[in-house]
DNA sequence: AATGAATGAGCGTTCATTCAT
DNA sequence: CATGAATGAACGCTCATTCAT
């Protein structure tokens, strides 16, 4: 096993453990063992477990930043783009469980250095901001506070994507699909 | 101090510390220091610091449900009963900083045991589910599966009141209050 | 419930617990509890809790000694009042087995003080004694050492009732009986 | 202070303290402290406490299982033999004090479990058996039930290694000795 | 870089004992 | 005399982290 090997098997073994048992119930002994390497090689790689569980916060949150960004696209039609990106960002998560299980548990938790998660916030946030910023430009959607919208957004994704996760055969209902991108598209537009 | 002010100065000092310093990192004996009481004092009214969590956590979720239930009312205007359902809701979690930070903790974390979150968590949808039903019938909200809608809301409401007690000037705007319930409403509302 | 009856309620369930679970793995608070009382009626009664066990000790030895002073014959023929002293002993033990295991359990643990202990055994193995000399100086037994045949006696005792604790059943076989009372006699008899 | 010598330090240091203060009186810091490790070094190599003594009671059998196996003999004359195997196992109880001490009080304690402890029991008595049904094959000795004889033997054991442990000049006396042997020997002898 | 034995502060919990009622 | 809530020292054990190899 090489080096890249060992850290690498240390961050999806760290990331298997804290989604099924939780941060505090996961010892960095029962991480390294189940990651095949020493105790002592976990700290080679991260100076301490809570470094461990930042970098694997970061890695995820730009893990899917990519994926939405390349899912991006503007054709002029922008409830046919929004849906895209809802669709993608959810399509995403129910092709990574674990991950998006992992951000469920972990973006709201104490375990997480406060500015490592306003960071992932903003910078996911920030797709979205943008879309309705032009919406309310062109009269689409309704002049509603932009935090406050933001924020409303967020919490229907994380709904959602739980739902889905809970109940992943719904996902490949059209129905469920259509009604899950109306409740967000719906809510935001001028009545 | 009187017994039941030794058992209510523990549950107060617990409800404090898990929310500023998450379960895991408030220990029992530093619950019972600033609680005023002696170690042993805690396990005497609690068996174990998983039973003082959940004790915690039902007996905020019936004052939340409570409080619900008592502002509940049925004008004829389902639209305008709904408002005041969302409104009662915010402002219980405005009046209830500490109580509400608690909610959004550990509402879906594994310090809390499952059964315990499901059976906190159906009560208070319950409310919501059957407001969705008869707008379904009426023909006002949109023929969406139930549970997705309920889910949904919840997103919704998790996001509105941490939006509000972040910004806490901003519940008192009535522009914000009225756009937060919109995009609530709206996002049922059959298009 | 008179006052009596509390104190040997406690005695009772301490004999049954302490035998059965132990010394240490039984609390204070669970005799309490099970003789029907409270945990500070127990400290009204016995100073500590290993008063209590001394006072179970010297209880249990004493209506041994009781038992088998008023078994011990002078007929004249000392092989047949040993064989009646050893019948009564076991048949003690065999007509109260929890205070037989208690006995064979703690006459040897430091959890009861060491000087208790010291009584309890010389007052038994007095009789043993004095009839051992009795048969020295008719020329029956053996010359060897007293305290020597005193220890050797005790143990022949404790072996044989746990044997028959262990299986009761055998006790009803006169061939058993017969032998086991050989066993204890032909060790000391003169060759 | 090798790694193995550590391991050593402590199963040396729990022998010495649970003889001299008993198994519950004897805390794990206390063990490791004496013993010149931290107290986390003792569970790094035995899982628990109970673990600890367990391992330290089939150690301490295994020793004398071994040394009486050593000195085992057929010479054809059985007393001879017997009283060279007797002799043998009194000799070790009196060269190991200590580990003598830590049999006669756990071998009937329940700090060490059944399995462990009948395991030790058999294996020891299992000699003994083998002894006495070759005596009573040629005759020699008595038609006793077989169990009943090893019980028996099993508390003279006990009863002399005590005694002379107590009294260690008495062994150095061949009168003792002797007479020790005797006791044992003409108990069973077919009279 | 990798190892894993060693560390020791800190944890949740127990329980004999006290004392106000 | 009886009660049981309260106490706090002490327990067995865990685990993130270090460091000699």
């Amino acid at each position: 096993m090489s080096k890249l090997d060992k850290k690498q098997a240390i961050l999806d073994t760290a990331l298997t453990l804290f989604v099924s048992q939780g941060f505090y119930a996961t010892s960095t002994a029962s991480i390294a063992k189940q990651a095949g390497v020493a105790t002592g090689t976990l700290f080679h790689h991260f100076p301490s477990k809570d470094e461990l569980m930042n970098h694997l916060f970061l890695n995820i949150k730009q893990e899917f930043a990519d994926a939405i960004l390349a899912s991006i696209k503007d054709s002029g039609d922008l409830k046919k783009d929004a849906k895209h990106l809802w669709t993608s960002a959810i399509q995403w998560a129910m092709d990574n469980p674990l991950k998006q299980e992992f951000f469920q548990q972990y973006s709201m938790s104490p375990s997480i250095s406060t500015e490592i998660r306003e960071q992932a916030m903003n910078s996911i946030l920030g797709f979205m901001g943008a879309l309705m910023q032009k919406g309310q430009a062109l009269g689409l959607l309704a002049n509603y506070p932009l935090t406050l919208m933001q924020d409303n957004s967020h919490g229907q994704f994380l709904a959602a994507t739980r739902f889905f996760l809970d109940n992943p055969e719904k996902w490949q209902d059209p129905q469920h699909q259509e009604a899950s991108f109306l409740l967000f598209w719906n809510a935001m537009v001028q009545s």
